[in-house]
DNA sequence: TATCAATCGGATTGCCCTATCCGGTTTCCG
DNA sequence: CGGAAACCGGATAGGGCAATCCGATTGATA
């Protein structure tokens, strides 16, 4: 319990040295270039390395992938939450979702790890989580408003936006370097399926809590396409 | 319905000695469980463990991972080109191409190495890339009769089936696990956004050659959802 | 059945990753 | 300004993967 090493953030409020505050923020900034470049996939070695630091370092700051995500991605889901509010501001609901539909998927192309935390979850990262709740829960209301201007199929549910965002990251991982804007036709074909009325019933959507569960998935990888490595 | 030997394309068509010859089998027997379990990410080392013969064996019969894929897939393709083959002789061009697109998403959906077969090329795989051609081909003759009924929008490119499997594979890679039949959902709403009229203008394709490009990502991965592995 | 080449597969090399240890260094505060 | 606590980062242990080497083994043939 006395912890000879260093580990004890929890608190997190207990103020830094200022050579660790500094190599906290280089982390981040690294974490932030390596991140939106290769995705949550990147190893937290490669983010010592662009951020200078000893491998160490690293760990001693943020022993999980999941509090550096955590630290990495805070400010890009206020962006996101931020993208909501917007759209529930808008006079005509409908307008308002697609444009925020069209906003958050071009946050995920630009931005591989992003990508990856719209579709995953980080249970420990309650900062992350939060933030999407609020958005979670500002899109329920987004899309019961839209509903009822008639212009959005009843039978669209939130978990939609989920699979949305799935298959979005399917394209982007795949297209981002060759053909980075397919991903803008594959959205409008989705938002246009959305629209009401609806052409023919759906295939039920998943469980909220299998969908739940699927986002758990151990660590990010980018199914999608054929890469170099994995475990077997 | 053929010679004794199995793969008759390469001129090397060499026999082999009754043991390598069974490995050979155990090795391809293997692979298609490892990669329809793991896609095409998995190791040649996890297959040749799963196959239970040693790694330069592994190796010696298939030098490249190109090689053994084209072994383990040549099969499934000629299921993919049959089910082309199935959807030209539909009477109804709009009801062959909309089962069609469902029986080629399920496939990918029952095997994730297929999944990211269908969202790569393999320029060495000639037997691969024959008969992904001939699928092609088909089904730009089968959208071309789809448009002519009036069912599938003007606007609709032998490209946005590619963009499809890309979309697919990410739900696949996300859900697969926790919510199977996600994709079924997503499958049809694409279906609905392919149905004329078209409710809107869509953004440009991606170029055919950009695509093709795009397609050529080294080594699948499955991209998508963070991973354990990844180089800098 | 004996012989020789083809084949097998364990061992090895080289590289990357996660995670932890620990001696040397820097910051902070009295 | 000086010392202790906090911090740094190279080194290392442990594990995975691709790829190659080579002595032991086995199949095919005379």
């Amino acid at each position: 319990m006395n912890p000879p090493s260093e580990h004890r953030d929890a608190p997190a409020d207990q103020r830094l040295r200022s050579d660790a505050e500094r190599n906290r923020e280089r982390i981040i900034a690294a974490a932030r270039t390596v991140f939106a470049r290769d995705g949550l996939g990147a190893s937290m070695a490669s983010v010592a390395r662009q951020a200078g630091v000893g491998i160490a370092t690293m760990f001693r700051r943020f022993p999980t992938k999941e509090e550096l995500v955590e630290a990495v991605f805070c400010d890009r889901m206020d962006a996101y939450v931020d993208a909501v509010a917007v759209a529930l501001d808008d006079p005509d609901p409908w307008h308002g979702f697609t444009v925020y539909i069209e906003a958050a998927c071009a946050m995920q192309a630009a931005d591989y790890g992003f990508a990856d935390v719209l579709t995953t979850t980080f249970p420990t990262a309650k900062a992350l989580e939060k933030r999407r709740n609020e958005a979670y829960e500002g899109m329920v209301e987004l899309i019961s408003r839209a509903k009822a201007t008639g212009r959005l199929r009843e039978d669209f549910e939130s978990s939609d936006l989920v699979l949305l965002h799935m298959a979005n990251a399917g394209v982007i991982n795949a297209t981002s370097d060759a053909a980075p804007d397919s991903w803008r036709r594959v959205v409008a074909l989705f938002l246009q399926s959305f629209e009401a009325p609806a052409r023919g019933p759906l295939p039920a959507s998943p469980e909220h809590d299998a969908l739940y569960k699927a986002m758990l998935r151990t660590t990010p990888t980018d199914p999608g396409a054929p890469e170099p490595n994995k475990s077997d």
